[in-house]
RNA sequence: GGAGCGGUAGCUCAGCUGGAUAGAGCAUUCGCCUUCUAAGCGAACGGUCGUGAGUUCGAACCUCACUCGCUUCACCA
């Protein structure tokens, strides 16, 4: 049975006169475990018993039935429950280890379909960090939903359609070359697009010609749609390496361009609604009474926009997967966006908009500036990742120079540093970008955590793998007690992460275990012959399997040695 | 000006539905490798929880006002 609910059940058999329900929002559980496992506070009786908090708790301890509890005292006003550990124990572990890849499961979704817009690079743009968050968050929200059933569906929304490739074209055609594209094709194109934007400030009339090209592109015209899928298929190339050093993949690459097709129908049913007005020559929907500004359908010269897209999206996404949640894993500067989005739609007649969530997530900067493509200050991800891979190198032949798959494990773990580091704090939490931080493998970092789950791993492994599912798992040990309860909530963890759709959730508890490992660890000796031998094996055994659990949720591997 | 997010230790951040002396990591100083990986463990140092009121038996957390920082507010995405 659940602790928590045995705790409620005692309380309420010694309390008649209140609502279990009551007593069961009360209880909490004490920052420090010197105060018990759960704790119950008498103050909101004093006014229905007229007695003071402390008398409420003395009296109540008499009436309380302790079987069950290793012991339940009074502290003041608070009533203290400690529990069975070597039950409670046996419990825990043996759930993990019957199940190791399912601890932790449940089914708040129902296998409900929720398609995640996430990653959407730029076509001809390097990733740059700000692509990572929307990258990792997504990917750790997948995952994270799976565990709680839900189906969800990762969608690169890449922007592959725009006036920026009227820019790169009219660009590429005063100052490129196929073979400089071909030899660097993003870092080639990225350069075009920043002269251009530096030239355009001097020579305004550079718009027009950018204008013109992506007009021809519209059209279908040929060498413009030639140069398009040439621009997008390198680009495409090398995104597809970072995704797989990130381990990552999609079940979407359905971009921007993806739509063309999808959107005069969308603009007709705005029409049909009577909710397109015009407005300095531009067609807008009118969104005063959402308190918003106008949603911009269609520009003055007829074309049309994100927002106009990102309906035609939508609509397909409903109609494809019929989803019960539609997620939007995109920068918090974008929060606006989302709201007209959901606004328009609602006025289109669409119940579903309230399904649809914006997944808002901090600014990343730079000495404290906003990073720009058009300006060229970017931080570029391949260069993040290589530093902290060639670091990773580094460390493993300073300190376990025999390592055989070392550079499969420097990707790990140089890997694991960035992508934790970028999931351990509240989504929309700003961060200026310092390299030495991204890549530290020391304190509250991914390594830490993989540190400790190699360590698992290497006393099972000097333990000979003993098959423990059957060995008496009623673990007495004090100091392993804060691990026991770490690893039965596990499963509350991951339902709080689901619901806040909070990855960082995860980082936080998966740094709390190893944490509390690492201490078992210094301060117990585990190979030792006594009888409980085998329940510190299991212990360790849950341990390696909740934490390695715990960063796959995250996106982040777990080596076996490190 | 409207909307949103934030202000907790020198720095980066936790603090779940209000509860028992406000917690980590980094940095600084000092201990611990003849026994399971020192990417570790332990100790010290460090805080008027932006400011002021209010609600409450009790507020970092709730309400209001003020203040500072960042984002955003129609022809980029």
């Amino acid at each position: 049975m659940d602790a928590k609910q045995q705790v409620v059940q005692a309380l309420a058999q010694a309390l008649p006169d209140v609502d279990a329900h009551d007593i069961e929002t009360k209880i909490e559980r004490p920052k420090d475990s010197q105060n018990g496992d759960f704790a119950f506070p008498t103050f909101f009786l004093a006014k229905t018993q007229h007695k003071a908090p402390q008398m409420i708790a003395a009296d109540l301890i008499e009436a309380i039935d302790q079987n069950g509890f290793e012991k339940v005292v009074v502290a003041g006003p608070y009533v203290n429950f400690f529990l069975d550990k070597g039950q409670i124990a046996a419990e825990i572990l043996q759930a993990i280890l019957a199940d190791p890849e399912n601890y932790g499961n449940s089914d708040l979704g129902n296998a409900g379909n929720v398609p995640i817009d996430m990653s959407s690079p730029n076509i001809a743009k390097p990733m740059s960090m700000g692509h990572l968050r929307s990258t990792v968050i997504g990917n750790s929200l997948a995952k994270i939903l799976t565990k709680v059933n839900y189906n969800p569906i990762k969608i690169n929304h890449l922007g592959d359609w725009g006036t920026q490739f009227g820019k790169l074209m009219a660009a590429y055609k005063m100052w490129g070359s196929e073979e400089e594209v071909k030899a660097d094709p993003i870092n080639t194109l990225q350069k075009y697009y920043v002269r251009f934007h530096q030239e355009d400030k001097e020579n305004p009339e550079l718009d027009d010609d950018a204008r013109a090209w992506f007009k021809k592109l519209e059209d279908g015209d040929e060498e413009a749609t030639h140069l398009w899928k040439w621009f997008r298929s390198e680009s495409l190339k090398l995104f597809m390496k970072i995704y797989d050093l990130l381990g990552i993949d999609f079940d979407s690459y359905n971009g921007e361009a993806f739509y063309n097709d999808k959107m005069d129908e969308v603009v007709q049913m705005l029409e049909d609604k009577g909710l397109l007005q015009e407005s300095k020559g531009a067609e807008i929907v009118d969104l005063e009474k959402y308190n918003l500004n106008p949603a911009l359908i269609k520009k003055t010269d007829g074309a049309t926009l994100y927002i106009t897209r990102d309906l035609a999206a939508a609509i397909y996404r409903k109609r494809t997967y019929d989803f019960v949640q539609s997620l939007y894993v995109v920068g918090n500067e974008q929060q606006n966006h989302f709201k007209q989005l959901k606004a328009v739609l609602k006025e289109l007649g669409f119940d579903w908009a309230d399904d649809i969530h914006h997944i808002p997530f901090g600014l990343i900067t730079q000495g404290g500036r906003k990073l720009s493509t058009r300006e060229g200050r970017v931080i570029l991800l391949e260069n993040v990742l290589n530093d902290a891979i060639s670091l990773a190198r580094k460390q493993i032949a300073e300190k376990n120079p025999d390592l055989k798959n070392a550079e499969e494990v420097a990707q790990q773990v140089g890997v694991g540093a960035v992508v934790f580091h970028d999931l351990k704090n509240e989504r929309l939490n700003n961060f200026d970008f310092d390299l030495e931080e991204v890549v530290r493998f020391e304190g509250e970092t991914g390594p830490y955590v993989q540190y400790a789950h190699a360590r698992s791993q290497s006393i099972l492994r000097k333990a000979g793998n003993p098959d423990l599912t059957t060995a008496n798992l009623a673990l007495g040990d004090p100091a392993a007690w804060e691990i026991i309860k770490s690893l039965g909530q596990f499963g509350e963890i991951i339902q709080r992460a689901a619901r806040e759709y909070e990855p960082s959730v995860i980082a936080k508890y998966a740094l709390q275990l190893a944490k509390e490992f690492n201490q078992y660890y210094a301060h117990t000796k585990i190979l030792v012959e006594d009888d409980e031998k085998m329940a510190r094996l299991a212990l360790v055994e849950a341990v390696s399997d909740v934490l390695k659990s715990a960063l796959e949720l995250l996106g982040v591997q777990a080596p076996d040695e490190m």
